[in-house]
DNA sequence: ACTATATGTTTACAGTGTCAACATTAAAGT
DNA sequence: ACTTTAATGTTGACACTGTAAACATATAGT
């Protein structure tokens, strides 16, 4: 039987939208189609996103969420420069492997998080986290601190980016470049070697 | 007089689709609104662009040129760290002061740029730009030079982003936080110490 | 001059975000 | 229990989008 009221459309469609923008990135998802796509009319989903972006939102958080979850280092016990490499490897594949919410979370797609308290809120926890993990590990002031996780996000976002960028890296010409072995490819069979030389200078710099 | 050919439609084109882009992101740029700012039918620009991804990629190719005049440093002379600090500054300012046309040449909107080689080459030209530099710098293998460019490419990427996304890190908790003082305004406010910091530490890998 | 090619135009189609008007149901107040 | 109200869903519409097909005109090569 199938009754009007759908009674779980708001979580179904985030679902769906995540789904789908997973598959196939967020631009190539419409209103429309998770409408459908949840057997229900073309404009249902106005009732409880105002605007596609409000949608773009709740997706995001979903990412925010699992990022979170990856990322996450237990702060109660005692942090070593061992959890942070550990978790960085965790933060690019997730970069990696799910690109496409990737672009979503830190894209322009949502323009303002402070008009979606919630996702503000996602967002923060992961930096909170890492905030909290390098006041854990050494003694250094707040501004010491939250400077380190600039830099330490900073070099995971680029290098989710750069590492997704591959294919300029690896098309450059052979005979200037290293032949087939590219820069790229060097960093990512090598990531926690790689992420740990970069966190040991973030921490003692 | 209008003439029935415009004669450098093409260019007009993308000049005015880099306009667009600019100032309003390439987002909401479309093949009819170029069509009709540049006074031609709606379906003209298929004449010159097979798709919109296509336009897309000449525009991010603009880009690229503009980005490569920036950071571009002369390898014919000794290359010091002071060059690269100085045009890493000139990246991060560019990623900030063009930021929609970056998100363009970065982001998936272009998919696969081996489809469009001229913007390929120009992406190319960007980083065979840094390969030189650190090669004129240190004797080091291709291998670790290729491996000094993604490192130092992903910093200043991911510090673009970042730096954008000043939002979220800057409405952290001010009791947890560093009051009205954010991480990220610290290191914007001190770009070239920074990177100073940072590029030592990639030459010295 | 004639022909092929490049460059424009018109028309059309399916898909989009979003709004307004209406229908149905669940929740709240009496 | 009954009525009112708010939440949720549907229908229909509008202006806009990317893009394809058929056609028109100007330019270049012979």
């Amino acid at each position: 039987m199938k009754t009007y009221h759908h009674g779980n459309l708001k979580q179904e469609l985030i679902s769906c939208a995540f789904r789908l923008c997973e598959k196939y990135g967020y631009e190539t998802l419409s209103m429309r189609s998770i409408a459908k796509e949840s057997g229900v009319s073309q404009t249902a989903p106005y009732r409880h996103f105002d605007t596609k972006e409000s949608l773009y939102a709740s997706v995001a958080m979903e990412g925010f969420k699992k990022l979170s979850a990856a990322t996450n280092i237990d702060t109660s016990k005692k942090v070593t420069k061992k959890d942070l490499v550990e978790k960085g490897v965790n933060y690019i594949n997730f970069g990696l492997e799910h690109a496409n919410t990737y672009d979503l979370m830190f894209g322009t797609a949502v323009g303002d998080f402070s008009n979606y308290p919630e996702l503000l809120d996602c967002a923060n926890d992961t930096y909170e986290n890492m905030r909290l993990s390098f006041s854990k590990l050494s003694n250094d002031p707040e501004e010491v601190i939250a400077y380190k996780c600039v830099t330490l996000w900073s070099m995971l976002h680029g290098l989710v980016g750069i590492l997704r960028k591959v294919a300029i890296v690896d098309q450059l010409d052979p005979e200037q470049n290293n032949g087939p072995i590219s820069s790229a490819t060097i960093i990512s069979g090598n990531l926690d070697f790689h992420l740990d030389k970069v966190i040991t200078g973030i921490i003692q710099s």
